[in-house]
DNA sequence: GTTGAATTTTAGGGATGGCTAAGGGTATAT
DNA sequence: ATATACCCTTAGCCATCCCTAAAATTCAAC
């Protein structure tokens, strides 16, 4: 099926014929700050250096070495793209964060915000068959608490149908589907909203001069939001199950 | 409390007054060890190597390191023995190690031989958070699959008061408490002979001669153990839960 | 088309943590 | 007391992955 770049081996003499060595966190987690970018196209060294907090020298190296490891394609000031070999580790590290960030939420009581840095290094640590065992513990779940879909073990992910809340028009009955950042102060004004995933509201009136959002819960409650905020609350018609 | 080193502080420079920056994998390894092995005084630059399967020269060389970071004591030629501030790094992998080793068993379903190796990698990857609500989740256990106990938040550590069958007597009704080693054979074969701990049995015989233990489980069948393996099998009178 | 700002790369350096090879130290048996 | 085997340390090397400072490139505005 890949023709690309060869074997994901990375140790410079031979190792046996089917290893594939996992890569390091560090090479995990720029694989995986890639594939977030590159929905623009190649991933420029900047967008990587600021979105890891690397600096740039340090990503324009490793860039190289990626390239050599047969993860990426990588031409000198061009910015980068995944392999099929660098987008299947970028999309096994994401199932094991979205599937640990899940267990933390459900299992251990961690709050909304506490789950994603904990997941950042976990999901280096864990083993196949962690992975495997943890999703079917959690009943084989297909969004993590964010509302993001959990790839499938064979790196498939579903398409994505969900659009801002900003784009909504007054009168729609909508369904909290995922938000986009995961920093705790975006995520405690959303909670304090009840907007997060699974919940379902309706719009009451959505201005286009300043983009502001006004929402009715089900409890009755109306809760504004500002354009930038309502930019990153991603929902869908509510009907199917969230 | 203590006043042995000083603070656990790592970095060169000055960081925060308090910072107790968490040792690296490698690091928190070699004071496992060094630990698990000073029950017989100073651990020896060749022990270290051995259990931990690296040269004895990185061996010597992370032992000045250790003693630099005050996390042990150590004289050329002399061996090491680990400071207060080492022991109680050791004992906060060690509580890890086992809550992890007890989840994978009761929650993930692993099976007895295969917990370790990942205990022995996720236990660098978890926050204190998450030990601690891990703890609660299982319900607080104080000891892992393997008997072993598991030590309190503060490094506080049960005494063991079992004996190896080795040096058991015919007649004695004994529960397993504990097993040594942790490799995938020899569990296996425990495993065969019903001797996990918890397991209660009647000692049948116990031969002078070579060391054979003959043992009757709680199901009438009995099994023959030769002298290494019987010395590995820890065991306590049959009278509390285990 | 030149220029200037932003981006990117290169050069050089440091910490960590492995390794092999070679040289010292210790202890035991003779 | 000395030989010798084993253990320990030193020296020198490499890989990974980060950094700062300086040079090169790109691109857009003029
Ligand atoms: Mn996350
Ligand atoms: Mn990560
Ligand atoms: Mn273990
Ligand atoms: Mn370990």
């Amino acid at each position: 099926m890949i023709s690309v770049g060869g074997s994901v081996s990375i140790g410079a003499t031979m190792d046996g014929p089917q290893t594939v060595k996992s890569p390091s966190s560090s090479v995990g987690d720029y694989l995986k700050a890639i594939w977030e970018l590159s929905e623009e196209g190649a991933a420029s060294t900047k967008d990587v250096a600021d979105r890891l907090s690397i600096s740039s020298s340090s990503v324009s190296n490793m860039f190289v070495r990626l390239r050599e490891m047969g993860l990426a394609e990588y031409e000198r000031y061009r910015g980068i793209t995944l392999t099929e070999a660098g987008r299947l580790e970028a999309l096994r590290l994401l199932r094991r964060h979205r599937l640990i960030e899940t267990f933390l939420l459900e299992c251990l009581g961690y709050s909304w915000d506490e789950v994603h840095e904990e997941a950042e290094r976990l999901e280096h640590s864990v083993s196949d068959v962690y992975t495997e065992r943890l999703a079917e513990f959690l009943g084989h779940p297909e969004h993590d608490p964010h509302g993001d879909p959990i790839p499938g073990k064979d790196g498939t992910l579903k398409p994505d149908d969900s659009f801002p809340l900003a784009e909504a028009t007054a009168g729609q009955r909508l369904r909290v589907f995922r938000v986009g950042p995961e920093d705790a102060p975006t995520l405690a004004v959303l909670e304090g909203s009840g907007l997060l995933p699974g919940k379902v509201l309706t719009v009451r009136e959505v201005r286009a001069l300043d983009g502001l959002v006004t929402v009715e819960g089900e409890d009755g409650k109306t809760h504004t939001l500002g354009g930038p905020l309502a930019d990153t609350v991603f929902v869908r018609s509510a009907s199917g199950g969230g």
